[in-house]
Order: C-alpha cells, then sequence, then structure tokens
RNA sequence: GGAGUCGUAGUUCAGUUGGUUAGAACGCCAGCCUGUCACGUUGGAGGUCGCGGGUUCGAGUCCCGUCGGCUCCGCCA
C-alpha cells in the first residue's frame, strides 16, 4: 500500500476518489457495527469509517485498535451525509469509507492523553518531556516547530537575497576569560587541555571580514553554561551576521529587514524604519533596556517634588543620590491592601527595600499618608499624571534598584490587569548602551556588551581619559558605545555593534577592562594578531531564533520552540543527560572526578 | 547560591479542625450500541498520597529534611 494523500487536505472536491492514508489513531468511537476513526498525521485529521455490513475483514481488525496506533486505511473518499458534517474539521466535509485496513504498529497506551481540551489540562512538563516524541505529535508544537524551520528558511532567505555568504565557524574553540562561564570538553590528543563550545562565533566572525568576506551570516549554535529562565536554554540558535565598511545605520537597515521579512511569516507588517530610543530614555521611562510598548504606564519622577521632604527614607535616597519614581494604574485604587502587599513583595525581589502606594479618589488614601499629608499626596499623584480612582506605586532608592523594580512591575501589573494587546507587535531599537557595567563589589568595570564593541565617537576622548588616568577612571561609566539591541514586545530579540577595528583602541580596551596586555596577548593573541593585517571597520548582529520564534508562536516559553529542550535545572529527561560516562573513557582523557554522582 | 510554588490512580484534580474503607473526571480493560466526532451505556481493574525522618493513640493532612517540575532573584560579555 502506498500512500496518496495527507490526512487534512481531503475536501468535498476529491469525493469518489480511491486514496490511501496512514497515520496514527487520534481517536476510536466504536458503535458496533461500524467504527470511526480519527486519523492524524503531521496535516491534520480525517475520520475514516470501518462498516461491518461494507468491509468486515477491515472492521474486525479496528477491534484491536487504540490510540497513537499506527494504521494505513484504502478506501473511498465520501462525502457525509446530511447533519453529521463536522465544522470543527478542515476535512469535516467528507470521510474516508475504508475498504482495507492494515495496522503498521501498535503503540503501548500513552503516558498521557495528547488530546485535551484546554491547555491548562495538559500533563504536568516532566512527563511530557520524559516522552517528548509523544508530546511532539501534539498539533500545538507542530506547528511551532515547522514554524521555526520557516523563520530559519525566512532568515537565509533574506540575507542569501542581500548578498551574504554563510559560513559555518567551529564548534570546538577556545576558553575565553570574559563572558559566560564556557561548556567544556576535554582533548583526548592533548591529555589536560580543554575545547569549550561557543557563547557565540562572535571572534570568528569578526576574523571573517578581516579575511574579505565582507558580509557573513550563520545560524549558530551558542552554548552558555548558566542558570536557566523560561526564556534561556543552555544551547541555543542565533542568527549571527556581520558586515564590512558599515556604520551603524547599515546594520540597523539589515536588523530591521530582516525582523520585517520574518515576521511577515504570520501576517505582521512592521514599520520599514523602527522606532528607536537610547538606552538611557528606556531605562528613565520605562525602567528597563526591552521595553515592552503594547501598553503604557511610563515611569514617573517623583524626585522633585519630594526634593524638601522630611520623610527619612525619601530624604536619604534623594541625599544620596537616588531616585523616587512611580507608576500610575489606571482605575486600580480599589486595590486591596493585600494585593499592595503582593506587589511590594515583588518589587522587594528586584531589591526595594519597600513600596509606597497613594489611591487617589474622594479621599486620598496612602501607606504614607501620616508622614507626607494629604496635600502633598494628590499634589505628587497628580505631578505623576493619576486622576481620581488611579493607584500610584511609588519606588525609591538606586536609580538602578528603582528602574528594575518599577520596570518589572509595570510588566506585572500589565499581565495580571490584561493591559496587553495581544494582536499587537511593537518593535524598538535600543540605541547607545553604555560600553561598561560598574561591579560595585570589586570596583571594576565589565564590557557591557563585548570587549570588541566600538565606543561612540563622542566618547572616545573621554574613553581615553578614563582609561590613561586612573583618577578619572570613574569615567567609563560614562561611555557610550555603539551597541543596540533590536527589541520586540519586551522581548531582546537581537543585539550587536560596531566593533573595534584599531587596534590601539582595542589595547585601551583591554586596559580599561583591567587586563593585562600580557594577559590579553594570551587570550586573544590570535585575534588582536589578525587586527593588525588591515582590519575594515565592521559590525554586526546576533538575533536569538528561540524568542523570534516565540514571538512567532505567541509563546513565553522557549521549549515550545525547541524540540528537544531541557529542563530549568539543565537535564534532559528523555535521554536523561547529562549522564556518567565509561571509567575508560575517563582515563582516555586523563580526568579524575574530584567527586562523582550519585548513583 | 537564594526565594516562591507545585508533587494524591496512567492523566488532570478534589480530599473539611489530624479520624476508621483516599474520591471524581478522562484514560485503560470487558460487554452492549446503525452516524459519532468530548459518542452513549453497563460493569471492572487501577494508589509507595514524590522520598526519608519526626510529633501523635492515629498523618494525604502538622513539623523537619530531601528529591523533582515550574517561575523568579543572583548569574546570562
Amino acid at each position: 500500500m502506498e500512500r496518496t494523500h495527507i490526512c487534512g487536505e481531503l475536501r468535498s472536491t476529491n469525493v469518489g476518489q480511491h486514496v490511501v492514508l496512514m497515520g496514527w489513531v487520534a481517536k476510536k468511537r466504536d458503535f458496533g457495527v461500524f467504527t470511526f476513526i480519527d486519523l492524524r498525521d503531521r496535516e491534520g485529521i480525517t475520520q475514516v469509517v470501518l462498516s461491518e455490513e461494507d468491509s468486515p475483514e477491515a472492521h474486525s481488525k479496528a477491534k484491536n485498535i487504540r490510540g497513537e496506533f499506527v494504521i494505513a486505511v484504502k478506501g473511498t473518499v465520501v462525502s457525509r451525509s446530511e447533519g453529521t458534517h463536522n465544522k470543527k474539521l478542515a476535512t469535516g466535509d467528507i470521510e474516508i469509507k475504508v475498504t482495507e485496513l492494515l495496522i503498521l504498529n501498535d503503540a503501548k497506551v500513552p503516558p498521557f492523553q495528547l488530546e485535551v481540551a484546554g491547555s491548562e489540562n495538559l500533563a504536568a512538563e516532566d512527563t511530557r518531556l520524559k516522552h517528548r516524541y509523544l508530546d511532539l505529535r501534539r498539533p500545538q508544537l507542530q506547528n511551532n516547530i515547522r514554524m521555526r524551520a520557516k523563520a530559519v528558511r525566512a532568515i537565509r532567505e533574506y540575507f542569501d537575497k542581500r548578498g551574504f555568504i554563510e559560513i559555518e565557524t567551529p564548534i570546538l574553540l577556545k576558553s575565553t576569560p570574559e563572558g559566560a562561564r564556557d561548556f567544556v570538553v576535554p582533548s583526548r590528543i592533548h591529555t589536560g587541555k580543554y575545547f569549550a563550545l561557543p557563547q557565540s562565533p562572535q571572534i570568528l566572525k569578526q576574523i571573517t571580514m578581516i579575511a574579505g568576506f565582507d558580509k557573513y551570516y550563520q545560524i549558530a549554535r551558542c552554548f552558555r553554561d548558566e542558570d536557566l529562565r523560561a526564556d534561556r536554554q543552555p544551547e541555543f540558535t542565533q542568527l549571527d551576521m556581520e558586515m564590512s565598511f558599515v556604520n551603524r545605520e547599515a546594520v540597523y537597515r539589515e536588523m530591521e529587514g530582516m525582523f520585517n521579512h520574518v515576521l511577515r511569516l504570520i501576517d505582521i507588517e512592521l514599520p520599514n524604519e523602527w522606532p528607536r530610543m537610547t538606552y538611557a530614555e528606556a531605562m528613565r521611562r520605562y525602567g528597563s533596556d526591552k521595553p515592552d510598548l503594547r501598553f503604557g504606564m511610563e515611569l514617573q519622577d517623583l524626585s522633585e517634588g519630594l526634593r524638601d521632604t522630611e520623610f527619612a527614607p525619601f530624604a536619604e535616597t534623594l541625599g544620596k543620590g537616588g531616585e523616587i519614581k512611580c507608576i500610575v494604574i489606571r482605575g486600580k485604587a480599589d486595590y486591596s491592601r493585600k494585593q499592595l502587599d503582593e506587589l511590594q513583595e515583588f518589587v522587594k525581589r528586584y531589591g526595594a527595600g519597600a513600596m509606597a502606594w497613594i489611591k487617589v479618589g474622594e479621599e486620598t488614601t496612602s501607606s504614607i499618608l501620616k508622614v507626607l499629608g494629604e496635600a502633598k499626596l494628590t499634589e505628587l499623584a497628580s505631578s505623576a499624571g493619576a486622576q481620581p480612582g488611579d493607584a500610584v506605586l511609588i519606588v525609591a532608592g538606586r536609580r538602578s534598584v528603582v528602574a528594575a523594580a518599577l520596570g518589572a512591575l509595570r510588566g506585572e501589573i500589565a499581565r495580571r490587569e490584561n493591559l496587553i494587546d495581544r494582536s499587537l507587535y511593537k518593535c524598538l531599537l535600543v540605541t547607545e548602551f553604555p560600553m561598561f557595567e560598574h561591579d560595585e563589589e570589586s570596583d571594576t568595570y565589565m564590557a557591557a556588551h563585548h570587549p570588541f564593541t566600538s565606543p561612540m565617537d563622542e566618547d572616545l576622548d573621554m574613553f581615553k581619559q578614563a582609561v590613561q588616568h586612573p583618577a578619572d577612571h570613574y569615567l567609563l561609566g560614562k561611555v557610550r558605545a555603539k551597541a543596540y539591541d533590536a527589541v520586540i514586545n519586551g522581548y531582546e530579540c537581537a543585539g550587536g555593534s560596531i566593533r573595534i577595528h584599531q587596534k590601539d583602541v582595542q589595547a585601551l580596551n583591554f586596559k580599561a577592562l583591567g587586563m593585562s596586555p600580557e594577559s590579553a596577548r594570551t587570550q586573544f593573541g590570535f585575534f588582536l594578531d589578525a587586527l593588525e593585517y588591515g582590519t575594515p571597520p565592521h559590525g554586526g548582529f546576533a538575533a536569538g531564533i528561540e524568542r523570534t520564534c516565540m514571538i512567532l508562536c505567541d509563546t513565553e516559553n522557549i521549549r515550545d520552540v525547541m524540540a528537544f529542550p531541557k529542563t530549568a535545572s539543565a537535564q534532559d529527561l528523555m535521554m536523561d543527560a547529562p549522564g556518567i560516562v565509561d571509567q575508560s573513557q575517563l582515563d582516555e582523557l586523563g580526568i579524575t572526578p574530584s567527586h562523582n554522582p550519585e548513583p
């Protein structure tokens, strides 16, 4: 028997045709003298009918069939009789009158039900991850994985058309000190030495520019041995691109062009030129470097209005150069004490000491009513744009803490109160990221993007000043980089920069990062050498394939767009990885574990 | 590394102030059923209440520890 059609493609126009379908039994409905089977394959479901009268042999075989059996049916496409059409199925106008049935394979009773009404009734995720091959049969995941394939194809299409060359870079590289924790691979031939898996092909893609390829791209697997999140896995895929002889504008055009092309897969037309916002503005207005612009609720600054306050926590904050900011929640003056306490607990996770609130109404109430008085509170609330019926949530503290707390709170409230219009797709280029991040504990500066990012021309003198004069070191915190992110719906979908192509600036940067020339040479010697042989100005970006697919598939979980994801504790429950290896493998690699896992 | 939350039948869940035989739905097994598509119907099987310890006359329920899933903080150039 040879398959002639796919389940899900047959329509009334096919009535009368003799067909062979193959697939999995999604559902069986047994009526004694006849049996209905919903036959499922990757394209959909077709109802097949086995009747004792018409085909006794096939009908009796069907008695032994259960869910997820793999079967083949031969039969005729017939129109369903009046009143038995099923509008829920694309194939609901027809059914297959079966003449011959073949059981291609039986199946154990699945450990969970594939077909359940409503996603909230799905089996626990660990059960589904253990039997990922069954979970993947669900139409939802089938669609996501296929959308991902389409997205990757669209990306290749885009860059091929634009003259970019796809270049594969090695998976076995050398460990470099900065950035995420490396996954490490022992070398057998060089016992005691190790490869590292790429966190991203950063240096190699820059070298393709030095090598003269001009325009490079790659769908690159990346590995970072860090803790997981709903949108983060230890291995993930990036679209990685780089181009020579360009400025930021040229890279922006490619980012916009690529995402605009990909979003057309779901019939979304983003603007040709994306709105832009500097990092500083994003942090000030939204408390985030990846603001979700599908809703408002911007942060409002109350610092000026409280400049002369005697309320100790506020006065102290302002005295230390901190900020007092708030968000206004429309129509939520009816928040209960319990709800407000919960929100306070929420902001404390981000380092906020407390959360003050004002409920604006005929009678304004507030957690700080006694200390500030109603008149002052009314004035503050109105300066923040609050109207009667609104709630004002206030956080005071260090600038970074206020931004993190209120930025997160803004998102949390939008989710809780359903303020996000899910039909909207809001894109944004965030520009002028800081060059360095200050580490309080060690009082050192670390690369905010990566150590090859170019400072902005306007800040170059300040950069030199800061590196060359220890007393001005703090100025590093003010240096802006030619670094940028592409943000869609609050997700950082891509990030990139114009790179340093002059060896003296690169040397300064290593110095700024506290790296001696010797250690820079040990770590990046090959790259510094390469920079000296005629490096063109260049820049590019990398886009997270999974995050982009999450937007395409309208899901908030990265596992929904990966065929074989790992759990939050970085395990593969299906193959039970990581696992132990044979002692002889360890011997060969010269590895003696300092401790062994529990059996 | 830290916090929150969940863990009871194959699955999703209920299980009262600690009380005697731990329930429901779906699934599964067996039968009946000529138009279902969440088929119906009759009957049946199915439990290490995650694991370990403690309190108690008595623990699914309370306490401590531990393991696992998920989410978040730290981390993720």
